[in-house]
DNA sequence: CGCAATCTTGACTTAAAAGTAAGGTATTCC
DNA sequence: GGAATACCTTACTTTTAAGTCAAGATTGCG
């Protein structure tokens, strides 16, 4: 159970639009050289957040990126849905060994565990917005202990 | 957000283990023809979670595999960590961009969202032990929605 | 108009995970 | 003690995800 790059990486590139100021949007190369990745992948990321409606894109001389909605009403449910593209959906049609079909189609006692798995971590992140993240790692911490979104970590560890 | 393809082949060949009456064993080549995978997946698999003391083997004619302990006290927090290997002690580590460490070292908004997940899922899966996944998915289903481990979900979609 | 800045899009390359193969080692039964 | 059975281990191949590249399209400005 891991959090993929193309969720990590979208998650950061939508964050550095939720911190601009209104009006204000940010370049391509503007975002790959705040976030430490190439244009091309920025690129690449930003035009799937386009294509699922969580930003809007202008062309020319003074084009940017912006976010299209406020980042107190985008959840981060939403976000890893469409960075991730239906995993759950897939799951069962994926993983079944050497076969067309699941050995245990119809009657799968771990199937519950995945769909369970799913929804609490939607849960989640459903109660968290991307408003929310904007701003230092402990006041992150503070405000996501406050909501009860998540349980309460121990202050350790460094880095992002 | 997904479950990899180790974590579910892995969970369901100690679930098969699991199934077994006491002072019965299963075979590798049985593992694998009852999951529908390939032997030496199967071989793999079961010797990772040999290695981490989650089943025993024994060689020879009469030889095979068995669970080390009691159903009952085997949970699932256990095995996907050990199917899994620290994938939370590594993730900063790994998405660092172009560069050699992440540009939000020591200061990143998504990290108690991710370390929080990490704990979200590990919660969910430390109330279930393996003996409550052996079974009809519906009986499953029931169980778990008791022991309140995971969400109740609506009765619907196929196998797994 | 025409050039420069910027996003768009599909094909290609690279890196990581998953799965396979094969030889080695231990154990049991006769 | 020998042969059959079955696990152990490393190296290799395949598949999939991640990331890159380059040509195309759109807009603003002089």
């Amino acid at each position: 159970m891991k959090v993929s790059a193309q969720e990590e990486y979208g998650l950061r590139c939508l964050l550095q639009l939720a911190s601009l100021a209104d009006e204000e949007s940010l370049t391509l190369a503007q975002v790959a050289e705040r976030e430490g990745i190439s244009q091309a992948n920025a690129g690449k990321l930003l035009w799937i957040l386009n294509k699922a409606g969580l930003v809007t894109s202008t062309r020319g001389t003074k084009g940017g990126y912006r976010l299209a909605r406020p980042a107190t009403q985008v959840r981060l449910s939403e976000v890893i849905k469409v960075l991730d593209e239906d995993v759950l959906a897939s799951h069962c049609k994926s993983y079944t060994g050497v076969l067309d079909s699941c050995v245990h189609n119809g009657n799968c006692g771990i199937r519950p565990v995945i769909v369970g798995l799913h929804e609490v971590v939607e849960q989640a992140l459903s109660n968290i917005t991307l408003a929310q993240l904007v701003g230092t790692e402990s006041k992150v911490k503070t405000t996501l202990y406050n909501i009860h979104a998540l349980p309460r970590t121990t202050t350790q560890g460094r880095r992002a």
